[in-house]
RNA sequence: GCCGAUGUGGCGAAAUGGCAGACGCAACGGACUUAAAAUCCGUUGGGCUUAAAAGGCCCGUGUGGGUUCGAGUCCCGCCAUCGGCACCA
């Protein structure tokens, strides 16, 4: 306590009500909000009035237009919410209490992406069930959420790890196993439309040998996004790369769809570029080389097939297939050495620490087939397995990286290509004018490009190619707590469960340490992955994306146990409307689950290929610091302490107030403070404590007409809220409902019917204390039922403007005009101005600017 | 290196090409109070002019140019900070 030597004073001063726990009321509370923001919370649980039915449910309302505003659910940590995660929450509930007001069904859900590494790396420490721990985070933040007054359907929740939502993860996963991507149709169609003789090697879930990110001290495989500069993101671990058995899904098939269908998403512009840049689409011709002394020929795939006449030499990636077989004896020790280098490298050392071209010379030659001239082999490891053919011409003159390992191997160089102006050519890889080619000589690049490229597809020597930096999607975890694969082995083949043994529940296990060997946990669970005599269960469970692939589908339907989400309540709610979550999602989960969606869209069990149409980023939130919250540095703010200071209300019209949504910005408990004054002032214009410390309604609240400036002040204050929250700009409707309420403050009577059209402003963003209010005014209904107000245009304009007069842009003074005054009449009013007329001293303006109701500016 | 975002008072910020700094914080002054807290009222970008005030003038939105009667806003170049990607042929 503050006022540790005053106490006799502060018992004497203060209503009971703020003594009986001292201890716990630092200091006054502004208004009384600890007395009614339970009491709403309640309220609106017992009467479950953010319930959304669904279509064909008792109080479902067919003629109410839809709304669906979701939020990326969290996954519950054991240190519970920081102010940062209700940031996005608190727009999403605005805009969700708003549109309720409007007249929507509104569907405002929230759950939990509950499996994870966290909850396990807890479990080998602790021996508690992941599960355990899993369910006490859950209501540690489920607690917190509804502490803050969010308007969530609470019937709706899910949990990714409960078997009645897994189930349907499995389920999907079996729709997406057992389904091919027509090239054709362009479109995954079910396997048994699959014409070949082996559909396991079209299937969009499969199985590969792959180099993966093995991680020796967590005993897992990483997929890519968590390994951060050769390190473990959790942890930060070194990491290596070992080829293993995976579980792939095919989500390349759909690189163009991703690509296209962006096309049409209220996204912001950076997020649509991040995912086409993540995808990478570049196109080029892929062009076969012959190998001297061999049948066998290397493919290379090139975006600049003009160059052509400037390979000097190819590049293999040391991994590459045909490597063994075109070594010359000479040089295999050498080629055998630095092959076995490279495999050893981890990505840390294959990208951060190869600033030196390395590679050696296979003793090889290929026939380059614009100019039948013969030009060595060799493998490097800047030329990578995983994207295009894995083997590259290369141009040094027009390609920095092959400039660079030329010059280190002392290759041959020679330009292909003119630059504009004067340029040097040798390292310019931009567009110019073909040379020394003679197939293409003074074509343009992009012209040269489609005439070599159809002289090279005349005579078979190459094609037109498309290629995407977008790989497959590695899909299977060495882990216990994640949705196990309904899959069984058998005489070393997969295949699947029935949908009818769904689920596949995790078996309980006494230790989840990693084996150590690559070998997943579950193996440990020996009866359990006996599926019978000759058939064992798949060891591997799937990612922690896998959940949030399609949780905002089961929102619309959470409890139906007959298929993952009713056909009706999916055709009725979906797409989502609104989706608002940090940027670090940016790619991956927002590609992923636009890759589910379109799978199952496909396959028809969706009605939309696209599952969020509007989507917007919140800011980070750093601490008062202005550096990022973090458990090291101490910075970390928790909801629940600000909660307790300056409740609920203050805390969401905070988080609102401090910036734009997308913005990064620091806390601050000052700011905190500020808004929570607002409040108060709020409270007091219709509230005052009497005699005895109560609070009564205030006698200057009456049913009185409003003064012209009091209707003028309304009117702006709804046109500006309504339009900022449609704009999600929180801060600024904020601002306005401040200048409205500091209008108010002084007047003499409170217009009790302004009071009421401002609570329900007020109430998206302060629902408890508006609640409250309306209640005390005696308002009829609940302020949940009432419809947000309209403005009308006539209010807002006055008779009279103020207009500025300028000379030679700068303002020298003001005058009063009728709105209705013409362009003529305001620049005779402005020349004959007194003041103008001493600052022209006689001269004739040369021109004379007039912008009705604004300014007058008079050139000199 | 490439791509993207952002640079405005002491601080968070606001401004359809038309009065830069709304609103809030902090600070200062006043009212109320024995006093303080709370509350209410007022001042608050920098500089010059003035005994003081009123008033007036000049400068000011990272930086240098440009377009325009007029630029925080539009165009070109540069700098800084943050975020993403990073041998993708």
């Amino acid at each position: 306590m503050r006022v540790a030597n005053s106490k006799s004073i502060f018992f004497s001063c203060f209503p009971a009500f703020l003594i009986h726990n001292p201890m716990s009321s630092e200091r006054r509370k502004p208004y009384p909000f600890d007395q009614f923001e339970s009491k709403w919370q309640r309220i609106w649980e017992d009467r479950q009035l953010f319930h959304a039915p669904n279509p064909g449910e008792k109080k479902f309302d067919a003629a109410k237009p839809k709304f669906y505003v979701l939020d990326m659910f969290p996954y519950p940590s054991g240190a519970g919410l920081h102010v940062g995660h209700p940031e996005g929450y608190t727009a999403t509930d605005i805009v969700a209490r708003y549109k309720r007001l409007r007249g929507f069904n509104v569907l405002h859900p929230m759950g939990w992406d509950a499996f994870g590494l966290p909850a396990e790396q807890y479990a080998i420490k602790t021996g508690q069930h992941p599960e355990l721990t899993t369910r006490e985070n859950i209501a540690k933040f489920k607690s917190q959420l509804k502490a803050i007054g969010f308007s969530y359907d609470w019937a709706r929740e899910i949990n990714t790890t409960d078997p009645r939502y897994f189930k349907w993860t499995q389920w999907i996963f079996l729709k997406i196993y057992n389904s091919w991507f027509n090239p054709k149709t362009n479109k995954a169609e079910p396997i048994s439309t699959y014409r070949g003789d082996d559909p396991d090697s079209v299937r969009l879930a499969y199985v590969a040998e792959v180099p993966v990110n093995w991680c020796p001290e967590l005993g897992t495989v990483l997929a890519n996004e968590e390994v951060v500069d050769g390190k473990s993101e959790v942890g930060g671990f070194p990491v290596v790369r070992r080829p293993m058995r995976q579980w792939m899904l095919r989500i390349t098939a759909y690189a163009e769809r991703l690509i296209d269908e962006l096309e049409d998403l209220d996204w912001p512009p950076g997020i649509k570029l991040l995912q086409r840049n993540w995808i990478g689409k570049s196109e080029g011709a892929e062009i076969d080389f012959k190998i001297d002394n061999h049948d066998a020929r290397i493919r290379v795939f090139t975006t600049r097939p003009d160059t052509l006449y400037g390979a000097t030499y190819m590049v293999l990636a040391p991994e590459h297939s045909l490597v063994d077989l075109i070594t010359t004896n000479e040089q295999r020790a050498e080629v055998r050495a630095y092959r076995e280098r490279a495999a050893r490298k981890s990505d840390l050392e294959r990208t951060e620490l190869s600033k030196e071209k390395t590679g050696v010379f296979t003793g090889a030659h290929a026939i380059n087939p614009a100019n039948n001239e013969e030009i060595p082999i060799w493998i490097a490891d800047y030329v990578l397995l995983g994207y295009g053919t894995g083997a590259i011409q290369a141009v040094p003159a027009h390609d920095e990286r092959d400039l660079e390992f030329a010059r280190k191997f002392d290759l041959p160089i020679r330009a292909v290509v003119q630059p504009p102006g004067d340029e040097d050519p040798i390292g310019f890889v931009g567009d110019g004018i073909a040379i020394n080619s003679p197939i293409i000589d003074g074509l343009p690049s992009r012209e040269a490009i489609r005439k070599i490229t159809a002289w090279l597809e005349e005579r078979g020597l190459g094609k037109r190619a498309i290629n995407y930096k977008l790989r497959d999607w590695l899909f299977s975890r060495q882990r216990y707590w994640g949705e196990p694969f309904p899959i069984v082995w058998q005489d070393r083949h997969h295949r699947s469960l029935g949908e009818d043994e769904l689920p596949v529940v995790p078996p309980p296990l006494e230790d989840y340490k990693p084996t150590g060997t690559g070998e997943p946990p579950l193996a440990k669970a020996k009866d359990w992955v006996r599926y019978s005599d000759n058939a064992t269960r798949e060891l591997n469970v799937m990612p922690q994306w896998a959940g949030s692939c399609w949780y905002f589908l089961r929102f619309c339907d959470p409890l139906n146990d007959k298929r993952f989400v009713g056909q009706d309540a999916e055709k009725y709610w979906m797409n989502v409307d609104l989706y608002v979550g940090g940027t670090e999602h940016a790619v991956l989960h927002l590609l992923y689950a636009r890759f589910w969606q379109k799978v199952l869209f496909d396959l028809g069990y969706v009605s939309t290929s696209e599952p969020f149409q509007r989507l917007v980023n919140q800011g980070i939130i750093l601490g008062e610091d202005g550096q990022k919250m973090s458990k090291s540095r101490g910075n970390i703010i928790s909801p629940d302490e600000v909660i307790a200071q300056y409740g609920a209300d203050a805390f969401r019209l905070y988080e609102m107030f401090m910036g734009p949504l997308e913005q990064m910005k620091p806390w601050s408990m000052r700011g905190v403070e500020g808004v929570s004054r607002f409040l108060a002032r709020v409270w007091r214009l219709i509230m005052r404590e009497n005699q005895a410390g109560e609070w009564e309604l205030s006698p200057a609240v009456d049913d009185v007409d409003l003064a012209k400036n009091e209707q003028k002040i309304l009117h702006a204050t709804i046109k500006k809220v309504t339009e900022d929250i449609e704009s999600l700009s929180f801060n600024t409707a904020i601002s306005q409902m401040m200048i409205f309420v500091n209008a108010f403050t002084n007047a003499e009577k409170t217009p009790v019917s302004a009071m009421r059209t401002f609570l329900i402003l007020l109430n998206p963003f302060a629902p408890h204390l508006s609640s409250e209010l309306w209640e005390k005014l005696k308002a009829p209904g609940d302020i949940t039922d009432q419809s947000w107000p309209g403005y009308d245009e006539k209010f807002l304009v006055e008779d009279e403007v103020e207009m500025v007069l300028q000379v030679n842009g700068k303002v020298r003074e003001r005058m009063k005009m009728s709105i209705l005054a013409s362009e003529e009449e305001i620049k005779q009013a402005a020349l004959t101005n007194p003041r103008i007329q001493e600052l022209l001293a006689g001269k004739t303006p040369r021109k004379v600017i007039v912008v009705p109701q604004k300014l007058v500016n008079i050139v000199a």
